[in-house]
DNA sequence: TTTGAAAACTTAACACTGTTAATTATATTT
DNA sequence: AAATATAATTAACAGTGTTAAGTTTTCAAA
C-alpha cells in the first residue's frame, strides 16, 4: 500500500510544478500571455501532458485563482485586531484595493476572467475561497449593524454595494478606465478618497 | 471631384458593413467568438480585406464599442426631464444597470476588455463617448451639492465611487460572481436595492 | 530474470486564431 | 489599347487549445 501512496504523492508534486511555473508565468508575462505550450516548456513537460495532470486549461487558471485567494486572506489576517466594525471594514477595503492594485494579473484572474468560473462548473466545485472572503464580509456587516454603527438595511444588500464599490473601482483602474476621470497620477489617490467617503457617508451619524 | 467623393464614400460604405456585421456577431455569439474570419465571411470578403480597412481587430471592436456608448446615451435622454438631482442620479443609475444587463456584450465591451483602450492608444484618440458620459455623471453630482442635496466634496472623488459602485454590480454580475452572494434569482433584485441602499444613504438627511 | 500489463509521456494532427507579404483582378487614367 | 492605381485575394507564418494514436518507462507476477 506504500507504493500506491507515493505514486500519488509523486503525482501531486508534479501538479504544484505545473501550477507553480504557471503562476509565475502569468505573474511575469502577464495573464494574456500565458499558454498551455509555454507553460509546458516551463516544466519540461510536452503539452500534452499537462491534461493528464489537469482537464483543461481553466482548471489550471482555477487553481492559480485559487493560489490568489490564499494570497489576499492573508492580508486580512491583521483584520481581526481592529474592534471598531467601521474601522474594520475600511481597512479591509484598503487592503482589498492595494491587493488589486499590487497584484493585477491575479486580481484579473480572482474577479475578471470568466475561466475559472467555467471550470467551477465543470468540475462541480464550490467558490470556497470566495465564499470564505465573501462570508468576512457579511460578518462585518452584521457586526457594524448590531453595534449600532450603520444604519438598519438588509446584510446582502450593503455587503453587495461595499463588495462592489471597491471591485469597481480596481477593475476600471486595471481596464484603464478611471484615467478617463481623473490624470493617471491621481487615480490612486482617488481611489482611497472614493473608499473613505463611502465610509464616512454609511457611517450612521 | 465628384469621382473621389464617390470612392470615398463606397469606402465608408464597406466599413459600415464590416462593423454592422461585427455587432451583429458578436450579440450572437458573444464577445469571444469574434473572429476576423467570422467576420470576414459574413460580409462575403477575404479576411485580409478587413486589414484595408481597419488597422487591426482592435480597431474594429473599438469602433463596435462606440456604438455600445450611442446605444446607452439614448437610455439617458429621458433623464433631462427629472428635476431633484438625486433622483436623477438614481435614474441614471438604474439605467447602466438595465443596459448592462440586457446588453452584456455591449458592456463587456466598452467597460470590461482592454481591447477598445488599446485601440485607443493606437488611434492617438480620445474616449469621446466615455468622457461624455462621465461629464454628464459629474454634472449632477455637482448640481446635488450646489442644490444641498448632497454632502459636499470633491466631485470627482464621488463621481468615481458611484460609477465604481454601478460598474461594480454589472460586471461581477456579467462575470457569474455576484450568484455566490446571494441566489441567482435574487441577484437583479439585490443589484437594484444595492442601488436604492446607496443613493439613499448618500443624500443629506 | 524475463514477460506482460499498466502507467507516463510524446509525436502528429486538427481546427482554430491574428496578421503580413506577395500576387492577381478590377477600375481608372493616359 | 496600354499603363497605372486601386482593390481584393491567396499563401503563409507563428501562434492557440485540444484529441487520438503511438512510444517509452515503470513495476508486479510468472
Amino acid at each position: 500500500m506504500g507504493i500506491v501512496a507515493r505514486k500519488e504523492k509523486q503525482k501531486q508534486e508534479v501538479r504544484s510544478l505545473i501550477l507553480e511555473e504557471s503562476m509565475k508565468l502569468f505573474v511575469e508575462e502577464g495573464f494574456s500571455k500565458v499558454s498551455v505550450r509555454k507553460i509546458a516548456e516551463r516544466v519540461q513537460y510536452s503539452p500534452t501532458t499537462l491534461y493528464l495532470y489537469f482537464k483543461d486549461k481553466n482548471e489550471i487558471l482555477f487553481y492559480c485563482c485559487e493560489s490568489g485567494f490564499k494570497k489576499m486572506l492573508e492580508h486580512n489576517i491583521a483584520l481581526g485586531l481592529i474592534s471598531d466594525p467601521i474601522e474594520r471594514l475600511h481597512q479591509m477595503g484598503v487592503n482589498y484595493l492595494n491587493f488589486g492594485l499590487e497584484n493585477p494579473e491575479y486580481y484579473d484572474l480572482m474577479f475578471i476572467q470568466e475561466a475559472p468560473m467555467s471550470a467551477l462548473i465543470d468540475m462541480g466545485a464550490g467558490w470556497s475561497s470566495g465564499d470564505q472572503a465573501l462570508e468576512a464580509l457579511k460578518m462585518i456587516v452584521q457586526d457594524a449593524m448590531d453595534k449600532g454603527v450603520l444604519v438598519h438595511a438588509k446584510v446582502e444588500t450593503v455587503a453587495m454595494a461595499v463588495w462592489s464599490m471597491v471591485h469597481g473601482l480596481v477593475s476600471l483602474a486595471i481596464r484603464q478606465r478611471l484615467d478617463k476621470l481623473v490624470p493617471a497620477e491621481d487615480v490612486e489617490k482617488t481611489m482611497h478618497e472614493s473608499l473613505d467617503w463611502l465610509l464616512k457617508t454609511m457611517k450612521k451619524a
